[in-house]
DNA sequence: CTTATAAATGTTATATTATTACATAGTGTT
DNA sequence: AACACTATGTAATAATATAACATTTATAAG
């Protein structure tokens, strides 16, 4: 039987896999040092096969890159349709992150035109704060 | 005469004033390691003395960092009152970056509540696209 | 002015994050 | 088979950032 043409444009190679089921499993953001730890023991043994891992996935919008901790954390938004257009509140004091799928903010957003009336359909927004635990 | 009280708290330190005026005279955004190549002439010679004063530029507003480039930009909306609630837009080709400051943005996403009726006074905004030239 | 305190600086070493470069292996197509 | 394309393995290195500790300078109080 195999994988059809369709399942395969969908399936991930064998370390895009590993990596991504460590972070997808995970509560909370994981470094790249963090997941090429976790990955030794399943033959993933240097940081560019880490890397290589992940830039493919966030390019899929399987995953995002949490840019102010230099962190992964897995889609929770139906595998982003908008993997360019991310939204997150991050807790400063237990470093909690949570992907924001508000329809009223990437509205806001897409349509939001700068002073040259140019519009941006890709962004990235970190909102900080407390969460509930730590409020 | 010497600096006035209210003038030295506002006053950056020897340090500070070297690397915000080499940021702020920047067309471009700087990354840590350019600015201590270019500071070294004036006996700024350790990364440790760049990332402190760079630290400090942060949180008093003076400078911004864009986190998606591990870059620092002068802020240039009149020292930013609004220094942790930031939006940029980043040209893909040229990497050119502009603060935007729109009182309709930055007054959506500090009033923006999320599911839980949390709202953020701190965000950090990064806009991807093509600048005028670039298009 | 002296003492106390906090802020800033200088310096060395090291930790963390990310990429380059090149060789090899698998996959799908013609 | 020949080709193009994607993914993998590996070593070395580049780029970004912090820890730790000694010293100096600035500010404020007594
Ligand atoms: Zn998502
Ligand atoms: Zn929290
Ligand atoms: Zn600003
Ligand atoms: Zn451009």
């Amino acid at each position: 039987m195999g994988i059809s043409k369709i399942d395969k444009m969908h399936s991930l190679s064998k370390n895009q896999q590993i990596i991504f089921d460590l972070i997808d499993k995970s509560p909370e953001p994981l470094k790249a040092y963090t997941i090429l730890f976790n990955v030794q023991k399943r033959g993933i043994k240097a940081p560019p096969q880490v890397y290589r891992a992940l830039d493919k996935l966030v390019e899929m919008g399987k995953i995002h890159k949490i840019e102010s901790r230099n962190a992964f954390i897995a889609c929770h938004n139906s595998s982003c349709q908008v993997a360019k257009a991310t939204a997150f509140s991050i807790c400063e004091i237990c470093e909690k992150v949570t992907e924001i799928s508000s329809a009223g903010l990437s509205k806001y957003l897409t349509s939001f035109k700068d002073k040259d009336g140019m519009k941006y359909s890709k962004y990235n927004l970190e909102f900080f704060g407390l969460c509930k635990k730590c409020r």
